[in-house]
DNA sequence: AACCCGGGGCT
DNA sequence: AGCCCAGGGTT
């Protein structure tokens, strides 16, 4: 039996049952298989869910403000897939009459879509003979045909994709696509791969020669930076707060913070009253600030790690626009500010 | 080709 | 704390 034939069969006994295997319908592939971007599918699921409940048509999404996108967005990470997804959203509906594209070719032009989702998309919803290429994929093909060409250099990226095409049935792709993939998410794990009862163990040439553990080989990522937030959060005497919005392009891209100011280092008290002293929101006023956390929180991000203290700073009025309190949850945050937001007592 | 973009899980 | 996981876009 072939390799395509034999992941297919081990897909129709194996499959997870999962809501986006329900529908052809290509608006909610799509939005599944940005949310599974960089994110396992039981991080994806409940966004899934709520994405589906409030914009049952690429009409409801591409009609929504980009806040709400945000909003619902908020705790699943990399923010530019939700930017990306409502301004494709928008380019559907004005563009294509609401239609969605319907080719491997046409499904590249949507932002945020790039070789491995258009392949998906066109191979599940229209059954196109485009071979998919995730992590999942690069781990399978690598330890059964033993090869260790980087995974994340162009070379390895050109490699895998040929063989995939190669390989694909081109009477199913949308099952094979599927089988392959599904196959390195329970089977073929990154850890603990369960070769003991895997039916390809005896031509798979990493199992034969040892080498489950070393492939797929990937090229190493800088280190993370570390650096140093000290968060604003001011209450008045009328019980308001301020957010200010992330513009510009780093990460959180428009998403609400409170006022931020980094440092090159943690601050000591008489350092932090240093700053703030000289801040333009309190310059002049009278105030009196506490620091919530003692020990910094970390937040890992892949490139960052942000050694974070929140200091609560009362004042006796904002001369600015303000938010009561109140109201702090509507707005879209990361997870380090939310989290925050939900263990303060306000 | 190198770097940026989040967050969660496991050890 | 250190490690792993996983697509697309920009420079």
């Amino acid at each position: 039996m072939t390799f395509s034939k034999k992941l297919i069969n081990w897909y129709s006994v194996n499959k997870r049952d999962l809501p986006w295997r329900e529908t052809k319908n290509p608006y909610h592939i799509w939005l599944s298989e940005i949310i599974l971007q960089q994110t396992q599918v039981n991080q994806g699921l409940p966004f899934y869910d709520a994405f589906i409940t409030n914009f049952p048509s690429v009409f409801d999404l591409a009609a929504a403000e980009e806040s709400e996108v945000l909003k619902l967005w908020q705790g699943l990470g990399y923010y530019s897939r939700a930017r990306n997804l409502h301004a494709s959203a928008k380019y559907v509906v004005n563009e294509l009459d609401g239609v969605f594209p319907n080719t491997y070719k046409d499904l590249l032009k949507l932002k945020g879509v790039g070789d491995y989702t258009a392949s998906a998309i066109a191979s599940f919803c229209f059954n196109e003979v485009a071979p998919v290429v995730d992590g999942n994929v690069y781990r399978v093909l690598s330890r059964y045909y033993g090869i260790d060409t980087p995974i994340n250099s162009s070379k390895g990226a050109k490699e895998f994709k040929a063989l995939a095409q190669e390989l694909i049935d081109v009477k199913n792709p949308s099952d094979y696509n599927q089988a392959i993939m599904e196959f390195g998410a329970i089977q073929c794990k990154p850890k603990s791969p369960e070769c003991v009862v895997c039916p390809f163990q005896e031509s798979c040439v990493a199992f034969n020669t040892n080498r489950i553990g070393e492939l797929p080989v990937k090229i190493k990522s800088a280190k993370a930076k570390k650096k140093y937030f000290n968060f604003l959060v001011f209450i008045d005497d009328n019980g308001n707060t301020l957010l200010e919005k992330r513009e510009g392009k780093g990460i959180w891209q428009n998403l609400y913070q409170f006022p931020l100011v980094e440092s090159k280092s943690n601050l000591d008290a008489d350092a932090f009253e240093t700053e703030l002293q000289a801040h333009d929101l309190v310059k002049g006023q009278a105030y009196k600030w506490s620091q919530y956390n003692k020990e910094p929180i970390v937040h890992k991000l892949s490139h960052q790690h942000l050694y974070t203290t929140f200091w609560v700073v009362n004042i006796k009025a904002l001369k600015t626009e303000v938010i009561p309190v109140g109201r702090i949850r509507d707005y879209a945050v990361p997870i380090l500010i939310g989290n925050f937001i939900e263990s303060f007592n306000f």
